[in-house]
DNA sequence: TCCGATCATCTACAAATGTAATCGAGTAGC
DNA sequence: GCTACTCGATTACATTTGTAGATGATCGGA
């Protein structure tokens, strides 16, 4: 089985590489590798494991180009993204929001431009 | 070495133990598994592995009463919370809190009662 | 005093994860 | 046509995590 696209969990490596993607796919092995490889001092055999495990994670397509793959993100960025804060809410806060965001005012995580923009966004959900 | 408190990462499972002891403590492992062995479905075995393994990462400090150990919290709920929340808005949000509560709004997982204590929060925060 | 219950510790083992080497099949240049 | 290179696929192996059984000490009761 192929495993739907929201089942199966990625890991923190393996989200690096959809990172890549998700900036730009289709791409290849090698792009993908010229990418990231350095800052996190990755051989290219890494990256190719990471990205065999994420296909068959059903997390990424691929087509045949030539000799090779491209790879392309099967989820968006914003689901998963959405799915991880989520689980953060959840796990830690109850599934409130606002207590995460309490949090985050109180570890002074939060930036002069944070607090702005917030204000606005409020705003407009409140239109 | 006993290894410094913000250091070792603490797993899900370990979390879910924690949570027992950030609501009360010290507790002994029965106590702990009363608390959390019927909802997960672990065994006391489980319970015990969990806590050692706190220890070990610095987590948890144990204090003996009678023949078996209390175990208590070494970091504060709120450091690990912290802690969690910024390594999420790091890794997916660039560090931009306000992109995090976009995404909470953008999804919908934002109730009236979030946006109610965040308008109260930040008129908090303003003053 | 002996027995069963209870502890903490040690050992176990499979799955997930991080990180990579190897291998067999094509391909591009000589 | 042969050789060096490059691909994806397969295999490897240590660490972390989830989950728990086995073991040896001890304690409370019969």
């Amino acid at each position: 089985m192929p495993s739907d696209p929201s089942g199966e969990r990625i890991s923190d490596a393996e989200h690096a590489v959809m990172e890549v993607l998700w900036d730009q796919s289709p791409r290849s092995a090698t792009d993908v590798c010229d990418a990231i490889c350095e800052t996190r001092d990755w051989s290219i055999a890494t990256v190719k494991t990471l990205l065999s495990r994420l296909v068959v994670k059903g997390a990424l397509a691929t087509e045949p180009e030539g000799r090779r793959f491209l790879y392309r993100p099967l989820i968006a960025r914003s689901t998963y993204v959405g799915g991880e804060s989520q689980r953060l809410v959840d796990r830690l806060f109850g599934g409130r929001a606002s207590s995460l965001f309490a949090q985050l005012a109180q570890s002074e995580a939060l930036t002069e431009e944070d607090l702005a923009e917030m204000e606005s966004l409020l705003k407009e959900l409140r239109r």
